[in-house]
DNA sequence: GCGGTAGAACTACCACGGTAGTTGTCGGAC
DNA sequence: GTCCGACAACTACCGTGGTAGTTCTACCGC
């Protein structure tokens, strides 16, 4: 069940990763220079810690490392938003709904909608028992 | 506009201090010993650490130290949310409250019951300006 | 064939959370 | 007055995110 932790750049990295599938390191540097503009080096540096982590894996294609994630998305935010459910609002999920919409970053409306959504059937399962 | 990012001991530290106002950091390590078992001087050095940071002050009642927080539980929180939010979910709060819905961190009851009160009238400033 | 270049590998460093031992000091008990 | 115990201060150390320079290597073009 595995219990991922992921720095800011970590997070932007695989985000690249998830949203292309894969990505070599240029195409990573690429995608992030114009947000951080960092050293090409420093993504390089960084997917290799984080595929010692197992989070990433790469395959070579001729002279390059073509990276991908390894885990999903929905695990780092399972995993994530656990640790800070528990750490900030003990645990309390609804506490954490109230301050999204005391700080302003989801609205009522929105939930609202969000709400019917859920009543629309789509829900019921709680089959969250992993995933890939 | 103060950016804090605390580490799981801090929190747990500003949790205690969040909830009784003020501690020595024996009751600290008293409160917090059960759970954690760190040696006291850990828990020292932290308050210390935290008081360079500046999230905690210290007043000397006899030769102890009787330290508080001088940041409110809300502006951390507010901080490591929206940290989380942009890292996480691209900013998108609706998207979060979905994962919770999806993990099973808040029920659609829970959420019915939020928006009810909201709507009864609860609500209504928005105020988060800023803050001390 | 040779040199340049692209990209991986290696190495290094800083800051900081977390953890704790050691030392210093001051006040209270005898 | 002296010694002990409590507690703060100082120092140290590890792991890891973040950052990047330097080195190594292999391919490509001339």
């Amino acid at each position: 069940m595995a219990d991922y932790e992921l720095g800011d750049l970590q997070l932007a990295i695989m985000a690249v990763l998830w949203e292309r599938g894969e990505a070599t390191t240029n195409d990573v540097h690429t995608a992030l220079h114009p947000s951080r503009g960092l050293a090409p080096t420093t993504i390089a540096t960084m997917l290799q810690k984080l595929e010692k982590k197992g989070v990433v894996t790469h395959r070579a294609e001729g002279r390059q490392f073509v990276y991908s994630a390894t885990i999903a998305r929905e695990d780092v935010r399972r995993s994530m938003v656990g640790a800070l459910l528990d750490r900030l609002f003990q645990g309390d999920g609804t506490a954490l709904v109230n301050h999204l919409l005391e700080a302003g970053d989801v609205d009522a409306d929105e939930l609202r909608r969000l709400k019917a959504q859920i009543q629309s059937g789509k829900r019921g399962r709680k089959s969250h028992g992993d995933a890939r």
